[in-house]
DNA sequence: AAGCGTTTCCGATATAGTCGGATTCCCGCC
DNA sequence: GGCGGGAATCCGACTATATCGGAAACGCTT
């Protein structure tokens, strides 16, 4: 392909660079990225000046600029707006973690995520990509798309094994989506993090395409019996039925 | 200054041009930025393959790695790990906004806000960046600063006049900033929105040097007498001392 | 089906990104 | 307080590539 403008691709692959070490010098991302230290010294200076960065101690770090941009990325999205208060309201009923993810580039990204009482710690933050696949929350995604785009996410981006208990044949997977459209929900029971269990169901939208869906997830020891069986899938489908009237009428 | 890469100022460029049109197209963006439909769509095609735009119906928008981005340029800040609980607390106990802002490139930057229960409809987000002397968060801030420091803030963004109330002479500004200072706490009356006021305290490091903000802004309406000139103040500092003890142990 | 605006493609030119090497800076350490 | 080593800057040359007209394809609306 031809034309691609190699130094903007260079650009972020410095500040993800920053992003991954949490801070880092100029040999350290050079090191990294395998390219010279005065190529890379170039663009952090750049991107310094330009204010993306900022530079405390030596040490180059993600500048605040990309929050403007990142929550505009996210507020511009329908289902956020809508879901928001929806979300925290799931958590407080449930004590545990919600949240709201959507596909964007045939990943999942984690859009919000609201605390209950009783809440994990989790490695869950706004703006994690995680492959469809390994979520309650993608699954649920994935099972109201019409099988030609699920083919294209698989094509584009595999089935990588996260934990043993990872889908990652295609075959299973489309049998686990035909599951989790008849049942109207979708289970997550340790695939991307181990001990950790989530209820997931999707947004649709008037023409029953997903475009987005919401869970609750905590761990193994509460999310069990009737609780997980019927309890939290009622509130996580009761959730989910409201945000798509409020789509609807908005 | 030799050797600053011009491309990735311009992959910027049109990233923020699509984060202010809230959306665009190839020729919209190459009117604004005054260049040709080819350069234009060269970047925005880059920068869509690279994930960091989405293509919707003909229009790009800013995509969502940019919240990944961003949510690391916040977490990474002490100052808002600490402070975002209280800040919580604040908005809870005054019904108002409550906001934590940081110094960055000599800026005002918004890195937090809670919304309290009576909270008004407001144009602040996450992300914001505003000139400091225009907002009684920054005035906080430059009042425990190095008096040389804030005048290279001021060489290099100028007082712009955001509304009439706004400080636009540097030795007015100086001397407001001496009133900061003495009283403990910052004003802001009308000075960057119309209609609203506003209490803010810095948060200082073991120096006394300013590395934060908390504020609470309401409209005129609530924001008078005893409770503008007692109630709320007291709020704010106490907050802001909470904040300190606790960046101090941790 | 024709026409207009927009997007996309293509090829030529010169700009500017890239890189090795030299220099300076900034540490800790003797 | 000076010495050493690693990192960060600066510099200059080469050529890869960003840039930009112009042309083609696309997709509306009339």
């Amino acid at each position: 392909m031809p034309g691609p403008i190699n130094a903007a691709k260079v650009s972020f692959e410095v500040v993800e660079t920053l992003r991954e070490l949490d801070g880092a010098g100029v040999s350290e991302v050079a090191e990294r990225l395998d390219r010279p230290t005065s190529t890379v010294h170039d663009y952090l200076r750049t991107l310094e000046a330009e204010e993306y960065l900022v530079k405390e101690g030596g040490e180059y770090h993600v500048g605040t600029r990309f929050l403007q941009l990142g929550e505009q990325a996210r507020a511009r999205t329908k289902p956020f707006r809508i879901a928001r208060p929806e979300v925290d309201d799931l958590a407080d009923q449930t004590g545990e973690h919600a949240n709201l993810m959507i596909e964007e580039h045939g990943l999942g990204v984690f859009l919000y995520k609201a605390r209950g009482d009783d809440a994990v710690q989790l490695d869950t933050h706004a703006g994690m990509r995680v492959p469809l696949q390994t979520a309650a929350l993608g699954k649920s995604i994935m099972a109201h798309r019409p099988r030609e785009e699920v083919d294209a996410i698989v094509d584009r981006h595999g089935l990588p094994p996260v934990t043993e208990n990872t889908i990652t044949d295609r075959d299973d997977l489309f049998e686990e989506l035909d599951a989790v459209r008849e049942r109207g929900y979708a289970y997550d029971d340790a695939e991307r993090v181990k001990g950790m269990r989530c209820v997931a169901a999707p947004i649709t939208d008037d023409d029953g395409r997903a475009i987005a869906a919401v869970s609750v997830s905590g761990p193994e020891s509460r999310m069990r019996e009737h609780r997980f069986t019927e309890e939290i899938p009622e509130l996580v489908l009761r959730t989910s039925n409201v945000i798509e009237v409020n789509l609807t009428y908005s």
